[in-house]
DNA sequence: CTGTATCCATGATGATACTG
DNA sequence: CAGTATCATCATGGATACAG
């Protein structure tokens, strides 16, 4: 037989908000998905991700990053390109975001009604 | 052989944002937690969500109300009580949240390396 | 091309006082 | 008890110009 000790709540609390910080903002969800669609440069996700500014790109790009959900690369060439690309671990997050997704759909159609 | 039709991305997005608002604030989350935790009435929440306002406590109230997440219910004693309870359908939040709590602990680790 | 630096608008939240 | 009203503060993001 199994002691489980449930978790406290303001421990489960924290690491939702641990989750959902990581993923906020407007940009960041919309970035990965660009870039699992296969942008990996900067103009390129500039111009895929529908009215994003360089200064946000910029920035949520830099929290992906310490996140480990992506990488960037620098090539020495001129003008110098940069590479991001989805590390394996982004994956990590399908589920989740899988689950957000079929929810979300659910959910519109609980509340619109339609 | 079925034929399945990739949702665009674009429409991924707009249904990630949609669950993600619902659950967005501060405090949201926290509310829920302590009502599945027993919370009820509102004077017992605004002690038990640690740091909450009495006008954030309401505003979230409203919102999740709306959401069909929670139901009001007005009690005509004197002075009046309300009593807060989470509807059936708030628990088809728990797929996600229990992720959301997992991938929280993995990541904390990934990250702190702790 | 790949960003950074400023400044500004807006929205979300906090603090506090007050009401039925 | 269960909120509302008002004002203050802070974080988020947008616009724009500029730099390496």
């Amino acid at each position: 037989m199994s002691i489980k000790k449930e978790m406290p709540i303001a421990e489960k609390i924290k690491y939702i908000q641990d989750t959902l910080y990581v993923i906020s903002g407007k940009w960041k969800l919309p970035i990965l998905m660009s870039m699992y669609n296969g942008c990996k440069k900067f103009r390129d996700l500039e111009r895929s991700v529908e009215g994003i500014t360089t200064r946000m790109l910029s920035k949520e790009l830099k929290e992906l990053e310490a996140n480990k959900l992506i990488t960037r690369n620098v090539y020495d060439t001129y003008p110098i390109t940069v590479e991001y690309t989805v590390t394996p671990y982004s994956y990590s997050l399908k589920p989740m975001v899988d689950e957000m997704i079929q929810w979300g759909i659910q959910h519109r159609k609980k509340v619109v009604g339609k």
